[in-house]
DNA sequence: GACGACCTACGACTGTTGTCGTAGGTTGAT
DNA sequence: ATCAACCTACGACAACAGTCGTAGGTCGTC
C-alpha cells in the first residue's frame, strides 16, 4: 500500500494524535481534548479534518447511538516511522547516524533512555560494524 | 524572526538541498542537478520555487552577467533541527529519548557512528541523569 | 540582421490545507 | 409540542503547493 501516512497534514496530525492518545472519541471528545491543549478549533473544523482523515484511511468510526466514534487505525509508531524515514532522506541526506548524534548532542535523557541506549550500543557493536 | 524555514514544502527542499549540496547555483544548473537525481522537473518549475524560496528568506540571488546566481543562506543543519523538533512534538509526543531509541533499534551505523555514540553517552552518564 | 539558445517575468490552473458557517435531523426535558 | 442542545452533511473560501506555458528580452554565430 501506498504513502498514505505520509499525507497526513499538520492540522490533521493534532486530531490523530488524539485519538491515539484518548482512545476512540467522539467528534465533540476529539475537540475537548484539543481545547484543552490550548488549541482553539471550532467543533465543525474537528469534523472536517476527521472526515478528511477517514477518506485517507487513517481513522475509521462506528456510529454509536447518535454519534460517530472515531478510532486510528493507524499507528502511531508506523507514521514515526514514515515520518523520521522523510527527514532522515530530506535533510540527512539518507544517513541516520548523523541525526543520531545531532540528538544526543542536542537534547537531554533520563537515565534509563540512557542505560537503554548503552545496552543497545553494546549489542550492536557485538555483531560488528555495519549489520 | 519567526518559524521560517518550517515553511519550505517538500518541493521547495529538494531545491535548496541542491544548493547545499553544489553551492551557489543557477537555475539552469539547479535543474540539471535535479534531472541528474532522477527529478524530472520543468526549468520554469525550478525558477518558480527559486523565487518563492526567496521571497521567504531561504536563498538570496546575485546577477552574473546573464543569469541570476542562488545561494541557501539558511543552514541545512537549522532546517535538520526545526524538522527534527517538529517531529519530536508531533509524534513523539515531545520526548526525543523514544526518537533515538527508535533510530538505534530500526537503522545501521558505522563503527565510526557507534563509537561516538558511546563516546556521548559516557559524557551524559558522568554528569547525571537529565542536565 | 536573423536564428537559436538562454534568461527572466507573469500568470494560470489544479489540488490540498486550514477554517468555518449554515441547514436540517434527533432527542431529552419542560 | 416545543426548545435547547447535539449531531451530521455540504459547501465555501483564502492561502499555499506543485507544475508549467508563454511572452519578451539578450547575445553569440552564421
Amino acid at each position: 500500500m501506498g504513502k498514505k501516512d505520509r499525507d497526513i497534514s499538520a492540522a490533521e496530525l493534532e486530531v490523530v494524535a488524539a485519538l491515539w492518545e484518548g482512545g476512540p472519541m467522539t467528534v465533540r471528545e476529539v475537540m475537548n481534548t484539543l481545547h484543552g491543549q490550548g488549541r482553539e478549533i471550532a467543533y465543525t473544523t474537528v469534523l472536517t479534518f476527521l472526515a478528511r482523515l477517514e477518506r485517507k484511511g487513517v481513522v475509521v468510526s462506528d456510529k454509536d447511538g447518535v454519534a460517530y466514534v472515531y478510532r486510528a487505525v493507524v499507528s502511531r509508531d508506523k507514521v514515526a516511522r514514515t515520518r523520521v524515514k522523510d527527514i532522515v532522506e530530506q535533510v540527512f541526506d539518507g544517513a541516520p547516524g548523523p541525526l543520531v548524534l545531532h540528538l544526543m548532542k542536542n537534547e537531554r535523557f533520563t537515565s534509563e533512555e540512557l542505560a537503554e541506549m548503552r545496552a543497545l550500543i553494546e549489542r550492536l557493536d557485538e555483531r560488528g560494524p555495519d549489520r
